[in-house]
DNA sequence: ATTGAAACCGTTGTGAT
DNA sequence: ATCACAACGGTTTCAAT
């Protein structure tokens, strides 16, 4: 986690490129960034070891995994401090693919994914509340995901275009 | 995005490795499987064709980028059959990520990125207050966003293991 | 930090089962 | 739906700059 690495501009110009496609070739990318296909590859390496780079995902879609659902668990804790064990205990669980520490009326919002409502009801009242620290729970299904897309990057075209 | 592919035990087994690396060579997940790279490419290119893959991605940390700041968005809109509308005005803005439309006090639930408060302010009175059909918002800023990771596919293992 | 070259390895089409 | 094979192209390392 070194937080020393700059992200130039063709730092910059590459990644527009993979978070878009995370199996371009990076011989591909040279082309278009004009440099060599070698310069792609340590640049890249430099920004996963800096951890600038944090993976790649091929994005399945859920439904076809049989998730049907998708919901967000705002999550209110008796105690701040419990924060931490209950990260863990969320962790276990392999339908929360999100959890962050928000501002305002809950501490936690999760995103989750169950097979149905059935699957649901089960991870509301037989998991999630069984975890010690968690009070109350209030739950927003997601009807449809309209927008799903990876943080902006600015393709500054500096080099050749 | 047809509907009629049934993903079986050996298409969970390659995805549950591409999840995880996009990059991963179809000759390794062959090896894991213990069927061919022919085989492997195709089942790969018929489930990309099918939907069921929607693409790849590069993770790359927002920070890296210079967004140091993610918030969720809670959207009341004027009248729900405005829908359609608001979300091409969302699609627009680069600060957006993710946008569901939910259960609850809100239509609508937005995830967005912001280099920092100053901009997070400017997206929310300038950018967001001003598309037609949206009335009131309620922002909820992450502070540590404690789980990050792509929905789970169950490896069965049925080949080799 | 970038390069070209070279060795290695993966990808992808084909024809057969 | 799978395979083996082969042509092609991509990855990765390295010495040199």
């Amino acid at each position: 986690m070194a937080e020393t690495y700059k992200v130039d501009a063709i730092d910059q110009k590459i990644l527009s490129y993979l978070v878009k496609n995370a199996r371009m070739p990076f011989l591909e990318i040279a082309r278009e960034c004009g440099i060599s296909g070698a310069a792609i590859h340590q640049r890249v390496k430099k920004m996963e070891d800096a951890g600038i780079i944090a993976g790649s995902r091929m994005v399945v879609k859920p439904k076809a995994l049989g998730f049907d659902v998708c919901a967000f668990v705002g999550v209110q804790l008796v105690s701040t401090n419990l924060y931490a064990g209950v990260i863990e205990a969320l962790k276990m669980m392999p339908e929360v693919v999100e959890c962050h520490f928000i501002t305002g009326e809950y501490a936690l919002l999760l995103k989750i994914f169950c097979r149905d409502n059935e699957h649901l009801m089960d991870v509301l009242v037989n998991t999630i509340q069984n975890i010690p620290g968690i009070s109350r729970t209030e739950t927003f299904i997601s009807l449809d995901q309209a927008i799903e897309r990876p943080v902006y990057v600015k393709d500054r075209s500096v080099i050749k275009g």
